[in-house]
DNA sequence: ATGATTTCCTGTAGGC
DNA sequence: TGCCTACAGGAAATCA
């Protein structure tokens, strides 16, 4: 599932390697996998990828000629640059042709909660879910953030995983920043202090930054640009670590279900 | 207004 | 071996 790390790392990798590249040609396979603006497609045939940008788990490419496509990864997608010569998988439900064709960008999503969008750069600001976006963890402000929390009841961990709030966290990071901060992920946000705010903003941070370092987690589906496996998923301290040792009081890792997620944390550590 | 629940989708794992 | 069910979850829509 591509939270902010991952797709992080793919959005570094295409601006590195796709940058100044030509479009040939934006090829869906699946119509209904390109949620807006599928009458422009024909429009981006020559336009020049200048730009890569990442907001929260969005990937916006600004064109050269005024036009921005959008891709979100979903839970099982993957952004890949390959040969145009490869087979097809399966699965894959666009292709963008670069250069003379022969290097193309496939997007694969097997259970499809992704999609990809063509929007005139303009109209991104319009664009809903994109326009919502909360504050990057990054630029997030400590005071800021304590102040969202304030007055609510509702648990710390459905709190990070609203992207209107804070924007790029996911089941994988809530969990192991929450565990860094020795929050209990059921803790209403009204009840967290202003000190532990700030040390959740910390470790939230913290978290993500080193996740980018080591190129995301491929818990399942995740795949770098280049179809390599990230390697933080060796790290997670309590994602997915059900009955294992604690890494720091070494009793259980335990799970429960929160708003229909899997939740995953340290009875003795977090409180 | 807030917050919880449901829906979309398919590959994989586990039980029998 | 094969069939069945449960599970994984991002985000919009719907419900209480």
């Amino acid at each position: 599932m591509p939270e902010l790390p991952e797709v992080e790392t793919i959005v570094r990798s295409l601006r590195k390697l796709t940058a100044g590249r030509r479009i040939l040609k934006y090829h869906p396979l699946r119509n209904d996998y390109i949620h807006q603006g599928l009458e422009h497609r024909k429009k981006v045939t020559n336009s020049v990828i200048q730009e890569v940008e990442r907001r929260g788990k969005y990937i916006a490419i600004h064109l050269s000629n005024n036009f921005s496509l959008l891709h979100h990864l979903g839970m099982s997608g993957r952004l890949l640059l390959q040969p145009g010569s490869d087979p097809l998988e399966k699965h894959t439900h666009l292709r963008i042709l670069l250069d003379d064709g022969s290097v193309e960008l496939r997007q694969r999503d097997p259970r499809r909660f992704g999609f990809a969008a063509i929007l005139p750069s303009v109209e991104l600001k319009t664009f809903v879910s994109w326009s919502h976006l909360g504050a990057d963890p990054f630029r997030l402000r400590a005071p800021r953030f304590y102040a969202l929390m304030a007055g609510r009841k509702q648990a710390v961990k459905s709190f990070l995983l609203d992207q209107r709030r804070i924007a790029g966290l996911g089941n994988i990071y809530t969990d192991e920043a929450l565990f860094r901060a020795g929050i209990h992920p059921v803790r209403p946000t009204g009840q967290i202090s202003s000190a532990e705010a700030g040390r959740l903003l910390q470790c939230i941070r913290t978290v993500l930054r080193e996740s980018i370092v080591a190129g995301g987690s491929s818990t399942n589906d995740y795949q770098r640009l280049d179809g390599t496996l990230g390697l933080f998923q060796h790290k997670h301290r309590v994602y997915r670590r059900v009955g294992l040792p604690c890494p720091i009081c070494h009793r259980k890792i335990e799970k429960l279900v929160l708003n229909g997620r899997s939740t995953h944390y340290c009875p003795g550590c977090q409180t």
